[in-house]
DNA sequence: ATTATTTATTACACTCAGTGTAAGTTCGCA
DNA sequence: TGCGAACTTACACTGAGTGTAATAAATAAT
C-alpha cells in the first residue's frame, strides 16, 4: 500500500477540476473587478495560467465561465427536492414548499454580485432569462415522475410555469430590498399574493 | 404645388425606410436559405447593395436583424389592446380576453419560420426568451395604466406572468400541432387548464 | 520498466462580428 | 447657392471562437 491519500480517480481528474476551477475563480474576479466585456479571454487564461487555446477545451464560451458559477446547487438540488414531496398534495402547493424549501440555495452572498454581472449586458441578460426557463424545465419534469399517471403534462407545465413567476417576484424584491427578509419570506408573501388573482 | 405624389417625410426618410427594409428582407432569406450562424454580414451587406460599415449604421447587430422581422405588430398592438378592455373585470380575465382578440396578430404565416430559426443557436433561444419577458414587462405596464389605484402592483406582475406564460404554453401546442386550430383556441384551452391548478 | 494509447496543452493561422475614425457623398433647407 | 446635417464608405483594429497539427503528460498494456 502506498500512501493513505485517497485519489477516487485519478490524478488527471483532479488536475482537471482544479484547472476548471481556477478558471471559474480568476474569471469571475476579473469580471467582477473590471465588468463582463472588458475582460478579455486572454486575461483569464493568463490569470489562469493557461493558454488562450487551452481556455477552450475547458469552456466553449467566455458566458459559460459565468453561467458555471451560477449553477450554485439551486438547480441539481430542485428535482430531488421536488420528488421529495408528497404525492397528495395539489400540485401548486407541492411546488410551493418545495420552492420555499429551497430557497436558501439561492441565498448565497455571491447571488446579489452574479445578478450584477448578468444584467450588465443584453446577451446576458437574454441568457439569465433562458435560464429561468431551463429551471422551469427541470421542475416540470420532476412532476411528471412525481405524479406518473395519465395525461396532465399540460397542466404540470402551466404549474411550472406559475411558480418559476412567482420566484422571479420573490427573487426581484429580495435584491431590491437588498436581502432584508431570508428570500423563503418573499417566497411566502408571493404565493399568498399569487392566490388572490384567481 | 409640385406633383401630387405624397411624400410625409422627405426623400430621407424614404430612403432609409427602404434600405432598413431591404436589410431585413435580403438577410431574413439568406438565414432561411443557409441558415443563421453560416451567413455572414457580407453576405448580408452584399445581397442589401450596401458597404458592410453601413450596416451597422442601420442594425447594432446580426440578432437584430432577425429580432427586427420578429416584430410582427404583435408587441405594438399590446399596450393599446389592454388598455382598451374594462376595468371591471378582474385582471386576469381582463388579459385572457386581450390576448385572445390579439391571438390572430401571431398567426403569421411566418411566425414558424422566425420560430425555427430562433431555435437554432443558443444566443438566439435565450433572446427569444427574453422577448417574452419584455413582452410581459409591456402587459404589466397597461395593467399599471388600466387600474391606476394603489399597489396591486405585485399583483398585476404576477398576473402578466402567468398570462405570458399561458400564452407560451399555447404558442407551443399551436406550433405543435402544425396550426391545426386557430392560436385562439389553444389560448382558451390553456386559460381553462390553468384556472383548474388553483 | 518500456511501450502504446489516450488525454491535455500549446502555437499558429484563420474567420467573423463589431467598433473607431476620418473622409467623401447626398439631402434638406435657408 | 451654399451651409449643415444625415448618410455612406474605406481602412484598420480588437476580440471571440475554430481548425489543425504538433508536443507533453498520464494511463493502460505487455
Amino acid at each position: 500500500m502506498k500512501g493513505a491519500s485517497e485519489r477516487p480517480q485519478g490524478l488527471r481528474e483532479r488536475k482537471r477540476r482544479e484547472t476548471s476551477e481556477r478558471i471559474v475563480e480568476k474569471g469571475l474576479k476579473l469580471f467582477v473587478r473590471n465588468g463582463y466585456e472588458a475582460t478579455t479571454l486572454d486575461a483569464i487564461a493568463e490569470a489562469a495560467g493557461i493558454s488562450r487555446r487551452t481556455f477552450f477545451y475547458y469552456f466553449k464560451s467566455k458566458e459559460d465561465v459565468l453561467l458555471a458559477a451560477h449553477d450554485s446547487g439551486f438547480r441539481q438540488a430542485l428535482r430531488p427536492a421536488m420528488l421529495d414531496e408528497s404525492p397528495d398534495l395539489a400540485p401548486l402547493e407541492a411546488v410551493q414548499k418545495c420552492l420555499i424549501k429551497l430557497a436558501s440555495r439561492y441565498e448565497t452572498k455571491q447571488s446579489i454580485v452574479f445578478d450584477r454581472l448578468m444584467e450588465s449586458t443584453e446577451a446576458l441578460r437574454a441568457r439569465k432569462e433562458a435560464v429561468f426557463v431551463e429551471t422551469e424545465q427541470i421542475l416540470f419534469e420532476a412532476m411528471c415522475e412525481l405524479w406518473p399517471p395519465p395525461g396532465r403534462r399540460d397542466g404540470f407545465r402551466l404549474v411550472a410555469m406559475v411558480a418559476m413567476g412567482t420566484l422571479r417576484l420573490a427573487l426581484d424584491k429580495w435584491k431590491l430590498n437588498d436581502a432584508a427578509h431570508p428570500l423563503a419570506y418573499y417566497l411566502r408573501q408571493s404565493f399568498t399574493l399569487l392566490a388572490k388573482q384567481f
